[in-house]
DNA sequence: CGTCCACAGGAATGACGGGCGG
DNA sequence: CCGCCCGTCATTCCTGTGGACG
């Protein structure tokens, strides 16, 4: 029965050789405790008191790789601040938005709104008419309110800076509240991308978080694992393992803690008393082919073909192809499905928009006589884009039989 | 020392599908 | 509900370029 299977599954759950709570390893789980974030704690909370004495505190723009503790930083602030406020009686409004998420200039506002206690329909009126309600709604509060606009990146990418200009100016036809707004980002290329009058009430202040080294990354994970595992489940070496493996990924916390949770999951599965050292490198290959699978599985048709043709030539040469090659190839590959191939242009934004997914690795090379071009490697390993590459159905025949 | 290869990659433009806003 | 606008994928045309070869 499947509910007699279901139970079960409960069951294990529930008397877990390895979870005590794995809540805490999870990626939107904010501690009490941020180690190795005191500067940054400190700084951005002497930012924000004087909304405590009813100022408007500076905007400020956060900057930082992932998995560096910008959002869990600014989420502790908040919370610790707005204690603060309603221990003394000062009215401060924080409001999160997460922009990759509500990525229009309405869906911000209607976030805005929802913080202010503001009932508005998700469609129907007009953003100029959110505006002005939410506008209306913050000066009869007569408050200051924080805005925090995470990954802001998507917000701009999509609908460019016309909103945060005019959060930055609201505080001009406001009378009796304040704004501050909090914008927070993992691209510092973007900044330059920003209208200067953006760029200059927006980052008031800046501040940027520099990535964990491998130490640092331990003591966080640590941290977690004694709250997150029994006191036995963990093996020696595994913590640290953890740590020096995302410490290499340019120290991202995030990435750490995957593995770490992966590894009890591995371990767990396994049916194992101990998370050990084998689980981690289970987990990094089983994060990595979840990866890998997620951006495969999403990309158009002529990628993969070109992805398909970037693998062979990888797997069957012992150099790594040039642009030209793959670009041959993959006509090849077209040919055969009888449909029309995309011009070399195009394939060379595709091979640019591969690398920066990660998947495979570009280098621009000038071999004097013989022009200059891009030398492509693959940077995963080549049997876990095979499998990833043929989940769809059209290349299957090309991926198994098809020789260059 | 100039050429010229084999592309890189910018700009302008177009087809197309989906969702926003009126 | 419908038109319009916007993002995505793509093309065409183009200028730029590091260095081995002659």
């Amino acid at each position: 029965m499947t509910s007699d299977i279901l139970d079960s599954i409960f069951e294990s759950a529930m008397k877990s050789k390895i979870f005590v709570n794995r809540e805490v390893l999870r990626p939107d789980y904010i501690p009490d405790d941020l180690p190795h974030r005191e500067e940054q704690i400190i700084k951005l909370g002497s930012i924000l008191a004087p909304a405590l004495q009813k100022s408007r505190p500076s905007n400020v723009f956060i900057y930082g790789l992932t998995g560096t503790g910008k959002t869990a930083v600014t989420k502790y602030v908040l919370k610790k601040l707005l204690k603060k406020a309603s221990e003394i009686g000062t009215d401060v409004i924080a409001c999160y938005v997460n922009t990759r998420q509500d990525d229009t200039t309405y869906r911000v506002l209607v976030r805005v709104g929802e913080c202010l206690g503001l009932k508005i329909p998700f469609t129907g009126l007009s953003t100029a008419e959110v505006y002005r309600r939410v506008m209306r709604a913050l000066d009869s509060l007569s408050i200051v309110m924080i805005v925090v606009l995470d990954e802001i990146d998507f917000l701009i990418k999509k609908r460019g800076d016309e909103l945060l200009y005019r959060l930055t100016r609201a505080n001009e036809e406001l009378t009796r509240s304040k704004i501050s707004v909090i914008g927070i980002t993992n691209d510092i290329k973007l900044v330059e991308s920003l209208d200067p009058r953006v760029k200059s009430s927006l980052g008031e202040v800046e501040m940027v978080f520099p990535p964990y080294n491998a130490v640092q990354l331990e003591d966080i994970l640590w941290q977690r694992a004694k709250i997150a595992f029994r006191s036995e489940a963990i093996d020696e070496g595994v913590i640290s393992l953890c740590a020096a493996l995302a410490a290499r990924e340019h120290g991202d916390a995030r990435r750490a803690l995957d593995l770490l949770r992966v590894a009890g999951e591995i371990a767990e599965r396994e049916n194992s008393d101990k998370i050990m050292i084998e689980h981690v490198y289970k987990a990094r290959s089983e994060i990595e082919k979840d990866r890998v699978f997620e951006i495969v599985s999403t990309l158009p048709l002529h990628s993969k073909l070109i992805l398909l043709s970037i693998l062979k030539l990888n797997m069957e040469k012992k150099t790594p192809p040039t642009t030209g090659e793959v670009y041959a190839l993959y006509k090849e590959f077209c040919k055969y499905l009888k449909i029309e191939s995309v011009t070399q242009r195009r394939t060379s934004d595709v091979i640019s928009e591969l690398d920066m997914l990660g998947i495979v690795s570009a280098r621009i090379v000038s071999r004097g006589r013989y022009g200059k071009t891009r030398i492509i490697r693959l940077s995963i390993p080549p049997n876990v884009l095979e499998g990833a590459l043929g989940e769809e159905p059209r290349l299957e025949f090309l991926l198994k039989v098809f020789r260059p």
